[in-house]
DNA sequence: TAACCTTAGTAAAAGGTTTTACTAGTAGCT
DNA sequence: AGCTACTAGTAAAACCTTTTACTAAGGTTA
């Protein structure tokens, strides 16, 4: 129980008979003014007792919290999310690489409401923010645009937004997945998008009519469905997509967990994945892996864009940069729950 | 760029011709001995000031951080998996509902190498530290038996350790899945434990033991196998069981990772599940209900541990109490990937 | 000798809050 | 008048660092 007192500066100071200042000094390299005599007996003696200085009264003086801010949308268990997951392991390793700590939040209403994603910088819990998961409906991000609040959006962005971002090029893995399916045989392509509210999944859906346009085919709105990136989202639109049109052969699932959910739907409905229809995903998550059959998926650098979202965000803080925005090259990763159409007319 | 400067207590009181303290006291609820006039002259100034206490000033003050820390183990990518991130959620949760804010960290070797563990405490980064992923060999844990350094481990626990705890019922878990796969008729069963430097899983495997035992059956050494909690070891371990016992007609997975791998590498060699072999996992993470077959396993409250390990955490920092250690009950959800024995005598 | 420079170091301010101990003024009582 | 009790409020210390501007002592130069 009985926490013993930490010991300051001053202790050190009293104990090696040194002023707070040469104390200072000495710690921090900055002692070009001291005698080695001084400067040893001053470290020997900090070392002796352990002292440690206090972030607080540090981050007091320089005005800095030295924490980053990870901020994760309102969705049960955020943490528990493999993505999400994956781009703050990025963003960790980066941060803890150049000395900074990062602190979780989640943008649950009432947190939003009660104004603590402004307090997270007016009261110094932080020196800049990272955004997860953001979509147009997001109102308070504008609150961002306040010149002292260093905010960067991660893989995704808001339109007639100032705020910096790194995204993936999904309208390049929109591309690279029709041109697969293309090249498989396939005419009639279903594509479960994420959810309208969300930039990057009309620049997927974009590059797949692109695709498809460059091949005299195209994407009728019958055709796409919203499946608000869970398995169970991806599930029902599976379904709804074939009820809608049976002669469907292959399916682009905005996500990996949409396409995961599909092909679960379609198997229980009888349908054999890939014989009878197609699935591909984008994201190339680590169970995609393990799937029976195992996914083939637009391979998104996610970690990544963790990782360049964290030092572009560091860079505005230290003001090295102004402004930035990155998009990052996707690749495709063929494994199994693609094939070859089977009555193909592979003809032309 | 021109961060204009944050008001502070300072300016509120010059601004509403009172003093410091009476501003202090006012804001803070604390002020039995201050006019009603003086009281609402000094909030409405704060208001229009949009003044923001700085949590640095009054960390040092208090000299409490205010944060929470989250250690986790150095695994690729940690914060990328499920059943961390299910903690991850479940404690932030709570500490967030109560105020406090959480900071992750990862066990780096060498980061603690650096004593930065224990700089956590001593620099005033965090009040109170949560452990998952602990194993016998974090020797660094015995670091934190420092009286001053509030510390509970999540779901597992260290041999011969003061350290507070809140767990799962392992033992309960094993015998619940031994007396499933005993009901379907199953005799031969092999286990995939996940290390040997966890405990629980040695309860897990004593309460499949004492299952079997009761039923004159038993569990020798080449029917268990360690997977490391991956889907890559469950799949390999799975293989290995089938390898030496080729009569097992069930496995018991230490965590649904390995259930899901496991589940795999034996379709992969031509294996049915459930028809050929039952597999039952350990943790009930959400996409085991997508796997095919949809994954039968034994549901361990896992978000509640994090809670309720948050919860006496905090109650330890505030010296609420002394020391506390919780076990939380377990039960059996059934789904597709057991089955009963197919060639079953299952007379008794 | 006066003026200046260098070395080795320090006092004090600043950063923002909370809290303890104090004061000035008024009212009530004898 | 003298004493106590209360009200409304404040000065100053404490929490711990960093940094600016200063000093004392000794040495060099014109």
């Amino acid at each position: 129980m009985a926490k013993r007192k930490a010991i300051s500066i001053k202790d050190v100071a009293r104990e090696s008979q040194a002023s707070l200042t040469t104390v200072s000094l000495v710690l921090n390299r900055r002692a070009r003014r001291i005698s080695q005599a001084t400067k040893d007996r001053v470290q020997e003696t900090a070392d002796r007792l352990g002292y440690r200085p206090s972030r607080l009264a540090q981050g007091l003086q320089a005005q800095r919290a030295g924490f980053l801010g990870i901020l994760v949308p309102e969705i049960k268990h955020a943490f528990a999310d493999v993505y999400f997951g994956e781009i703050i392991s990025a963003i960790h390793d980066h941060a803890s690489e150049v000395g900074w700590k990062i602190i979780l939040e989640v943008a649950h209403p009432d947190y939003i409401q009660a104004g603590q994603h402004v307090e997270l910088f007016d009261r110094h819990f932080i020196d800049g923010l990272l955004c997860l998961g953001v979509t147009d409906k997001d109102a308070f991000m504008r609150d961002f645009e306040d010149q002292a609040r260093t905010v960067v959006v991660v893989n995704n962005y808001l339109p007639d937004c100032e705020l910096d971002h790194v995204i993936c090029d999904y309208r390049r893995a929109g591309r690279l997945a029709g041109r697969h399916l293309l090249d498989l045989g396939h005419r009639k392509i279903g594509l479960i998008r994420g959810a309208s509210e969300v930039q990057t999944t009309w620049d997927l859906q974009r590059g797949l009519n692109e695709e498809l346009a460059a091949h005299d085919g195209s994407l009728p709105d019958a055709q796409v469905e919203d499946g608000l990136y869970t398995e169970e989202g991806g599930a029902a639109a599976a379904i709804a997509l074939l009820e809608r049109n049976a002669d469907l052969t292959a399916i682009l699932a905005g996500n990996d967990k949409m396409a995961i959910g599909a092909i679960s739907s379609l198997k229980q409905a009888g349908h054999r994945v890939p014989d009878d229809i197609s699935v591909i995903g984008c994201d190339d998550l680590h169970q995609g892996a393990f799937c029976d059959p195992p996914l083939t998926t637009i391979h998104t650098p996610i970690y990544e864009v963790g990782q360049r979202a964290c030092r572009v965000l560091l860079e505005l803080i230290e003001g090295k940069v102004e402004s930035a925005r990155e998009t990052l090259p996707v690749s495709l990763t063929v494994r199994k729950s693609t094939s070859p159409r089977k009555d193909a007319d592979t003809g032309t």
